[in-house]
DNA sequence: TAGGATAGCTACTCATCAGTATGATACAGC
DNA sequence: GCTGTATCATACTGATGAGTAGCTATCCTA
């Protein structure tokens, strides 16, 4: 079980955070000597170890990836993974927030736009749709609570539901602004954010579609809705003229 | 890993299929003494190992479940469990199986509707999302290959490619017979089944909604689509009309 | 009521794996 | 060259948990 395994995270050595431990070491001995060869090796390195990680995961699953795994992809020992990260828990939060940064970033980019809140909406979820299927999406959509100290869980948790919240909040505005066909904008970011974090079930990378081309096929589907529409054509020209004058 | 620990898994010892094992006993001594209220009750208690698994499953997640957790929560100890399953793997896929059978009953039901593609369509997703939300929607939505040996994985692929073809060919009925907007029947299936799935990742009973409410209102929002429809109202009166027309 | 089948328990085995103690090597700065 | 720090390996600990051996009790049938 998590929980018990668990004990033993307090007991922390010396390096624990890595790149902040390199540092306090040299505030020792000078301002800022951060800058040499060395520090930048180390987070190379330290993305090197979270990137095999993230592919591990990715194909084998969390509890199936052992950090001899991931050591060995690397061609290294264990302990020298453990010299580049705390723990295993910290290698699964920091593949999560690889994997959800990107879209935080869409949502700041969406909000400097001027443009209806559909088009908005409709740019964050691109940039959401390419996240899930890049190598950390697997990460960022799987990484379960009961994998994870509360600490961390509430964490992942606080960063998930800021993603919700600004999708509803788009949807709200969309309704509002005429944009968006009146809807409940919880159940509504349920379904969007649902049907494209499914997306890291089913891609692979080397597939016929990359992933941006998948997030711009499932807009379109969202947009048009089940139901005929006549002049389907029509509403989507406008609205992709209104994205583009407003992009630039 | 999964695979190292499979090894033990031939070696089998002469109970462990259960019924089948009771009934092949049977078959040496009688012809059919199985009706009496001994393989009632084993059937009973059997389904009831499968039920507090489905349960543990999901609370803490297949990994974090141990045999030991499932037999405490029946106040049995763990050789009783295995008295009644063959190993954690049956267990999980039970659990599957229970959760999709009734998917697939909706699609004989469906088949047998009288009625437009959508509609049909419709009474299909709602039993899906019915499903997902149950107690085995977990299990049904989050079994991975990973922790299952191959034959147990190729088995829930298949029917879960069974369901999937089965909303996609819904779709090209749909567009054919012109219910249903013109769209590409695989990516709009991974739209609607993931959306669906992923109510098992945040759905939890004893909340506000049903199951079959919630499939409801995800069934609205697809059908409507986010761009504002002037005759939605028109148009969906138009379907569920023909939806009751045809059930009864 | 004897004997076999059913149902269950206690107490194990054994593999795995997260995490660590300890020591060796390389390199930077003096 | 010398010293301390960064980096990495070998070889371990300790806990967990799947699955089993072997014993006991109960029930059904002849």
């Amino acid at each position: 079980m998590a929980t018990s395994r668990r004990k033993t995270a307090p007991g922390r050595t010396a390096r624990e955070t890595g790149p902040a431990g390199t540092s306090a070491t040299a505030a020792r001995s000078s301002p800022w000597r951060a800058s040499g060869e060395r520090a930048r090796d180390r987070q190379i390195k330290r993305e090197a170890v979270i990137r095999a990680a993230a592919h591990a995961f990715n194909h084998k699953g969390y509890h199936n990836t052992s950090l001899d795994d991931i050591a060995a992809a690397l061609k290294v020992s264990k302990p020298t993974v453990y010299y580049y990260v705390s723990n295993k828990e910290q290698l699964l939060f920091e593949c999560f927030v690889a994997g959800i940064e990107p879209i935080r970033g869409a949502f700041r980019k969406a909000r400097r736009l001027k443009a209806s809140a559909r088009v908005r909406l409709q740019a964050v979820l691109g940039h959401y749709g390419q996240a899930v299927a890049s190598e950390f999406g697997w990460c960022m959509v799987r990484a379960e609570d009961q994998d994870l100290s509360p600490v961390m869980s509430a964490h992942i948790k606080s960063l998930k539901s800021e993603i919700d919240q600004g999708i509803r909040r788009l949807l709200r505005e969309g309704v509002q602004d005429g944009s968006i066909h009146p809807c409940d904008p919880k159940m509504t970011a349920f379904a969007l954010a649902g049907a494209l974090n499914w997306i890291a079930h089913w891609y692979r990378e080397n597939q016929s579609m990359t992933g941006a081309q998948i997030a711009a096929t499932f807009i379109t589907i969202f947009e048009n809705g089940l139901i005929p529409r006549v002049n389907a054509e029509a509403a989507r020209r406008a609205g992709a003229a209104l994205a583009g004058r407003a992009r630039r």
